[in-house]
Order: structure tokens, then sequence, then C-alpha cells
DNA sequence: TATGAATGAGGCTTCATTCAT
DNA sequence: GATGAATGAAGCCTCATTCAT
């Protein structure tokens, strides 16, 4: 080895172990930019430095890849959601709070903000759970913030939880692939007075 | 003659432009179901009743197909939202007249709002000009809501009406395809009340 | 009919004899220019202003068209080729006129040249007739002439044929295509000089 | 394993750079024979013992393998060609040598010979370069052979040029096909013969 | 672990031809 | 004779996945 010519490293050169981060790191971008769909598993793992059999041997298959990426973007988000004072009890403030978690997110890891906030995976068999766990923690949320009395006691918490939820992937999803289009001021603004105001003047 | 077997009527027999309307209609049910992508031209035209060709020979392309297809809902949403009583100027009563309208269109054309409201279909070369409608008339209407004062006047209209694109890609969407799960009351409601109050109590 | 607003005369109002003159019109403009494979059925009938099942009705199939045209225009350049004064023995002139003549055709009937010296449809089995004509009258004027001594009697006449027809494919094939890129002067004077003299200078 | 039925060697069990070399040489004779428009990659691909997508793997697409087998064949002419003695000045032998030189091409690569010798190949887009070569070389000869004044100063060279290439064309095609039905010999004779002294006697 | 040539089912599209009117 | 919607075999190409090295 030490006899080897210099070369740009790949992945021969670097750890094993971060083979499948790179992977990960790599299908995150394409998967971004492209979609899942339109991402060739040739062309992920040549952009990655590894033979295409190296995505199979470390993922199986690219729906298991998919899922990982989901879980990864999913426990980012949670880690990020976790940051919030748990003082915070104020409605608004609450809400604030967690629409700039959301946003933090997004900022921080915007090629798996797109990748989560993207309708085609959640749709996908791959995307249920996550899927599931957007809606479930904005129903949640929602009861929570009924049974406070901070929303109103006959919201039909299920359909709401899926309008907002299809906020987020709009909103958040558009945002991540085009960060320069807005501050993160704006986005949180908007999601945070959408929720509690509707978009009705404070008349 | 008489000793042939009945045979179902094939294509031949029917006309131009029943045959063009059936492949339209089945294509809206096929879309609805599994997506364009998923459908397959000739899983289409066997449905049908038709040859592979024929779908070609009427649309020229699958994508040609999708655009008529959504040519076709937003004409129709349009005929929906044209019921509208020009009367109707309260900003509530207005926006529930519009949401009343939408659901009306996803109610009374389930496969073709499943189809419009399918982010895939709108991310798609072919759903370039159903997007823009959609995100104009939210964008529009925002800005008058603006001018007449119902709506803040530093909403960020880019912005909110992409969210309320989204909203109706979730939730119109979803109902189009499940439409047991909900009342049309239900959906008018929390899509009238989200962009008029946010989900806040009414304190 | 004398009730009908006027038109753009097309099928109905012309000849019916008339069609399959115009469509064997319409298929040596377009095979020239596109060559045979290249043209559908479809566009042949729309250009002649008729039904793709009319085309069928008189020629059976795109194969025996072809077979018509080139039969057509076999037939041109034997009559063309006819105009020749018996007199002409002498070796040169003799030559000279017929390429003459073959000039002619193709300044007459570029069209039908340009099918007739096409390489692929010769080769076709439609095209079978026309080259064996061509190289058959390739081969008797080449016997003959070594007969009459002109030739070198120790000519293979079948190779000879062979080439001379290839000359004729490129040559008159080329001309027929793009008339005003060559006089007929040049086109005589370079395929008789050929045959004649070959290239060399007349040292 | 010894258990195991004898299996053929698959062509994952050859190396790369043979299974491209098959594909070429059974492409050059099912191209030869039946013309590339004729053959499917389905046909080649199961000739060659592959699967279709192998053909894809290596070619990119039917047109790449034309042009790669054009380039191969000019590449051997160019080959052929440059075994001529440099010494050859006189006009007829060179010319001879030339025309030997494409004859021994032409019984060396028969397959190949015909794919260039093959007009639909030379006129489609793939074919562009080797029938710019074809044509430029021989003009080049043309021009060579009028300044050193073996031919007539006021020949029209590329008139002449797509003369000769017509010659080649319809006679290396035909013999490469037909082997048998000439002999080299002879090929080259009446290529020389036509291009010195036409096909006159010499009286 | 890693490689990457090979696989092959399956998708989209074309077009010569038919046949009921 | 004429029509033209309909047919369907067949072609080209893609890409997730495999497996021998």
């Amino acid at each position: 080895m030490e006899g080897q010519p210099q070369k740009l490293p790949n992945a021969r050169q670097r750890s094993q172990i971060e083979t499948r981060t790179r992977l990960l790191d790599v299908a995150a971008h394409l998967f971004a930019k492209d979609g899942c769909n339109k991402t060739t598993t040739k062309n992920l793992a040549s952009q990655a430095g590894v033979a295409v059999g190296t995505v199979y041997l470390h993922f199986g298959d690219k729906d298991t890849l998919l899922q990982e990426l989901l879980k990864t973007a999913i426990s980012h988000l949670k880690q990020e959601m976790g940051k919030i004072s748990p003082g915070e009890t104020d409605g608004f403030s609450l809400v604030q709070a967690k629409m700039n978690g959301l946003a933090n997110f997004a900022r921080r890891f915007p090629a798996l903000a797109a990748v989560l906030f993207d309708p085609v995976n959640l749709a996908s068999p791959a995307g249920q759970d996550a899927a599931n766990f957007l809606t479930k923690s904005q129903e949640n949320g929602l009861m929570a913030g009924i049974s406070a009395g901070y929303y109103r006691g006959d919201l039909h918490s299920g359909l709401a939880a899926r309008a907002l939820v299809g906020i987020l992937v709009q909103i958040l999803g558009w945002w991540a692939r085009n960060p320069q289009a807005a501050s993160q001021t704006e986005i949180v603004e908007i999601l945070t007075e959408l929720r509690m105001n509707g978009l009705k003047s404070q008349g």
C-alpha cells in the first residue's frame, strides 16, 4: 500500500466503517436533488466511490436504504425537538418552539429534511414509519393542546394532523431544497401563525 | 353467423370519442389508485379494453394523457368554483364557500381529484400548468384577502400559498381516496378554520 | 355537391382515378426525401389527402407500393433510353448518349430517380426486379461493347456491371436529390469519361 | 458440486473484454448478414450468449455499437493501406496497390467490410465519420493524382470521389458478402482498370 | 467486505396492417 | 372505393438486483 502512488481518496483508502455513512450521505443528497426514484443505485454508488454491490452489501435493497435515511432523519428531528425547554407551556411559545425545532432540523440537515418531507417517500412502503411518526406527533401535539385548552375541543385531530403534515411537507421540504429563498425566521413565523391564528388579520 | 359465439362489442365497434373518454376515465382511476408511474400503458389499455396502440393513438404519450387528465380536473374544479355566489364578500363566508367548492370537486370527481392533488403529478413536467394554477389561485385569494383587510398585510403570500397548497394536497388528495373517512362538512370545516383562525381555541 | 361550401380540393373532390396516381407521386417524393423505411403509411396517406386504408386498397401493402414506384421509374427510364438514335454506333458517342439518357431521366423524374437509385430500395425484396434490370442492362451494354470491340474482351462483365450500377446509384441518386449541385453536362461527362477512359490523363 | 449438471460457462465467467469483443464480432456478422436495422438487440445478445442489458452495458445504445464497428473497420482498413510500399509512385502501380489494400481488408475482415461498405450504414448518423473518411481519402487520392499528372486536371474531384465510393460500396460490399463469387485478383483488376482506363479496349 | 460485469423482466413507444362502417 | 380507429407484435432501452471473484 505504501508503495501506491497518491490518489484521490477513494473507498479503499477510507475506513470501511465510513462506507456506510458515506453511502447514506450521498444518498441523502441525491434523493434530495433528484428524488429516490430517479436516483439509480449505479449513480449512487459511483458518486460514493464504491461499487454497486457495496450498496447492496450494506442495505440489502434500495428500499431499505431509503428507510435508513428516513430513520436517521427522524432521529435527528427528535433530537432537535428534544432541545425544547420543558418549561415551555404557553400555547404560542410552545408551538413557536416546536416550529423552530423543525426549522432547525431542516436547516442543519437539509438533505435529510428534503428526503423526509418528500411526499413520494412518505407515500412509499419504506416511508410508512416516517409518515406515521410525523402524523402521530402532530396529532399528539394537537391532543395535548386540546387538553390544555389551547386548541378547540371539537377539533378533528386526525384531519388536522394530516393538514399540518401537508404544511410541513410543502414548506420545509421546499425550504430544505431552497434555503436561500427564505429566512428561518420567516419559515417559523408562517408555520406558527398559520397554526395559531390562521391567516386572518388580528382585528 | 347465428352459430358464432357471442362477442363483447370490441373497441372498433365503439365510437372514437367513447374510447377516448373511457381511456381518460380508466386512467384517472388507475392513476388515483397506483399513481401515474406505477400504472403501465399496457395495464391501462387492458383495463380499458383496448390495445396499447389505442392509448397512443389518442394521446401520443403517457405524459400527454396525464396532462389531459389534469386539464380536465382543473376544468371541473373551475366550474365548481364558478358556482360560488358572487355576492359572497364576507371573509369567512367566502373562504368557506371556496373550501366547499374544492370539496365538492373532490367529492364529485374523486379520481380526478386524487390525480390532481398528487404531489408526484404536480411536480412532473406534465403537472406544471396544474401546479401553477393551484398556487396562483391560492396566492390570488390571499392577495385579495390582504387588500380587503381580511388577512394580515405582512403575510408572505408566496410562502402562505405554498402552505395552503400543501394542505389541499394532503387533505383533499387523501379524502378523494378515502371518501368514507370523513364527511364533507368536516373537510370544509378544517380547511376553513385552519385558514381563518388557525387551530387555537376561540378564547 | 353543388351546395357544398368551397374547400381545398381533397381526395373526394378529385377524380378517384387520380388517387392512385397521387399516391404514387406523393410516395415518390416522400421516399426520395426520407427513404421508404422512414416514411410511414400514415404520413403518406395524410400528405396525399386520403385515409390510410386507401393506400392499402390501391397497393395491398407498402412493399407493393415501392415495387410500383420502381416499375414506373424503370418504365420512364426505358422510355428515355429508347430515344437514343439507333444510328449511334460509335463507342464513345453511344456511351455518351446512354449516359445522357440516364441523366435526362434523373432530371425529369428526380423523385423517381432518387427512389430507384437508392441502395436500400434496390437491396429490398421489392427492389429485386429493378436491381436486376439495372445490372442486366449494364451487363448487356458491356457485352455488346465487347462484341463490337469497344471494350476489352477479357472484361469480367458481371463485376463491371456491378461497379457501373454503383456509380449510377451514387452519382444519379445524389444528383436527383441535389439537382442544383451539378449541371447535367458535368454529370454526363463524368459518367462517360469514367466508363471510357477511367480517370487517367489523356497522355 | 460434482453432482451439478455441466454448465456452459456463462458470460459472468468470461472477462469483460472478451464479452465486448464477442459482441462486436457477433454484431459485425449479423449486421453484415441482415443489416443493422433488421438486427435486433435481443437477437444480437442471444447470438452472443449474453443478456440484452449487456449490450447496453458495453455500448450504451445500438448506434454507438455501429459506430464502434465502423471505427474498427476504418482502423483495420487504414492499417492495410499503411502496408503499401511508400516507394510506389507510378500511377498505375500505386492505384493497384491501393485497390489491393482495400481488397485485402475486405478479404481479411469480410464482416467488417460488409458493414463498412453498406450504404445504409454510411448514410446513418453513426456512419458520418466513416463516410467522410472514405470520401475524403478518395478525393485526396484523386487530387494527388491530378497534381502528379496521372489524372486529368479538369476532373471534378468531388463528383469523381463520389463515383469511386459508389464503386467500392458496390464491389467490395458485395464481395465481402460473396467471397467465393470472385477472386481477389479479379476484384483488384476491375477496380484498378476502371479507375485507370475505364472499360474501353486498349486500342 | 468489496467489486462490477452480467442479468432479464418490464416499461414506453412505433407502425404496418385490418375491418366495420 | 374510401375511411380511420383500432390492433398488437416487436423494437429499444432501463435499472434494481445478483454472484463469482
